[in-house]
DNA sequence: TTCACAATGTTAATTTATTAACAATTTCTT
DNA sequence: AAGAAATTGTTAATAAATTAACATTGTGAA
C-alpha cells in the first residue's frame, strides 16, 4: 500500500489491525486460508462493517465469495506494521509485571523483539531471563545505544517511573510504553503510550454498577 | 450529582476520572488543598479543557480563583466510580501478570478490592499471597458467590482462557476484565473489558516507524 | 440462462470525543 | 475604585470513530 496514506491510519485501525494479524496467524496456524470479515469481526467483538473498513484503509481487497486470503493479509498486516530491520524494545524493572511481559512476548514475533531488560536491584540482574539478557539500570545508556534499542517499556515502581523515563530519553529511545501509574514527561518526538491497571478496573466496575442499578 | 445523568457519561470521561483521582489523592497526600485544572491537565497530558469539561459532566463546580478543591472532586469521583458496599474482584491465574495485578493494587483502593486469586497449579495455590486468599480452580464458583465477588480478572494462558470465562460466567461475575490475548465470548449482561500488551507494543512500534520516516 | 444470494468495497450519516471560543466572575494591582 | 489578569463553565465547532446504506459482483441453483 502507499505510504503516505499509511501515515494516516487511524490510531484505533492500527490497534485492530494488530489483533486481526494475531486471529490471522492462529486461523493460519490451523491451515484454514480464506476469512470473511464477518469471521474476523465475531472473533473481535465487533462489526463486520468495521473490519471491511479497516482492510479498505489499507488498500486490500478480498475476494467476493471466499473472503480474504489469510496469507496475504497477514503480509500485509506486517508491511504495515513491521519494519524490514525490525524495532528492538527493553524492559525496565524486573519485577512481576517486567516478567509477565517478557514471559508472554518470548517468540511472538519476528520482527519486534524484547532484547534487554534492567532492573537496579542487582539480585534481578544474576542470569538471563527467557532469554532476554539482564543488565544493571546503570548500563542502561550503553546497552540501549549498542544494541539499537528504539522501544523501552517501563514496569518499574510508580516511584522511580520519572527517573528511568529520564534515563531512556537520554538514551535516545523513541517510544515508551509506561505501565506505572504515574504518567510521565517526555519530549515532543518521543511517542509515549500510557495504561493503568487500575483505570481499568475501576471502568469495569463502574459499569457493572450502573448496569446493576 | 443526578444519577441519571451518570449513566451516561462517556466512557472516556469514567477512563480519565480514575485518573484525575489518582493523581488528586497523591495532591492531596501531599497536603495540597486546590487544584486548577491545568495542573491536572499537565499532570495527565491532556488540555485543561477537557478536564473542566469532564467536571462539568459531574456536576461539580470550581471556585474562580483558588479551583477545585481536592477533598470535594475525590470525594465526588468516589460517589462516580465506587459503590457504598464496595466491589469485590479476584484474580483467576497466579502467573506472574496476576502477581503483579494483585501486589500492584494492594490497598490503592478501599471500595474496590481483590479478595481472592484463583490457579489450577496446586503449587501455587498453597499460601495467601500479599494478603490475597488463594485457591484451587476449582473453587471458583464456591468462593465467587460465597463472597459475593462481581469481578474477575483473567491473567491465565491464552489457552485457558475460553474455560475460565465459562467458569466465571456461570459463577455469576458481573464484568470481566480480560489480559489474555484470546479474545473471549460473555453474555450480554457480562461486562467485558481486554487489554492486550502486545498491541500496545505494536502500537507503539508503529508510530516510531513512521514518526522517523 | 437467469435469478437470487452472499459477500465485498465505498460513500454517506451518525455518534462520540476533542478542541476552540468566549462570557462571567473573582482577585489582585495600581 | 477601576482595570487588568486569570480562571471557570458552557456553548459551538471540529475531528475522529463507528455504523448504516447500498451498489457491485461472483457463484450456484432452478
Amino acid at each position: 500500500m502507499d505510504k503516505n496514506k499509511m501515515k494516516h491510519l487511524p490510531h484505533k485501525t492500527i490497534e485492530r489491525l494488530s489483533q486481526y494479524r494475531r486471529a490471522l496467524l492462529l486461523c493460519h496456524a490451523q491451515g484454514q486460508t480464506h476469512i470473511f470479515s464477518h469471521e474476523i469481526a465475531k472473533i473481535q467483538h465487533i462489526t463486520a462493517v468495521q473490519v471491511r473498513r479497516d482492510i479498505m484503509l489499507i488498500g486490500y481487497t478480498g475476494t467476493l465469495r471466499k473472503g480474504y486470503n489469510i496469507e496475504e493479509l497477514i503480509a500485509l498486516i506486517g508491511r504495515i506494521l513491521d519494519t524490514d530491520e525490525g524495532i528492538k524494545a527493553c524492559v525496565v524493572g524486573i519485577g512481576n509485571l517486567g516478567r509477565a511481559f517478557i514471559n508472554y512476548f518470548k517468540g511472538k514475533r519476528t520482527k519486534l523483539s524484547i532484547v534487554a531488560a534492567f532492573d537496579n536491584n542487582p539480585n534481578k540482574v544474576v542470569k538471563n531471563f527467557c532469554n532476554t539478557e539482564t543488565f544493571h539500570i546503570d548500563e542502561l545508556e550503553r546497552i540501549v545505544k549498542q544494541k539499537g534499542i528504539s522501544i523501552g517499556i517501563i514496569t518499574v515502581s510508580p516511584e522511580a517511573a520519572p527517573e528511568v523515563t529520564e534515563k531512556l530519553v537520554k538514551a535516545g529511545i523513541k517510544g515508551i510504553l509506561n505501565y506505572t501509574p504515574k504518567p510521565v514527561n517526555v519530549p515532543a518526538h518521543v511517542y509515549l503510550e500510557e495504561y493503568d491497571m487500575i483505570t481499568s478496573l475501576e471502568k469495569v466496575a463502574f459499569f457493572v454498577k450502573t448496569h446493576s442499578e
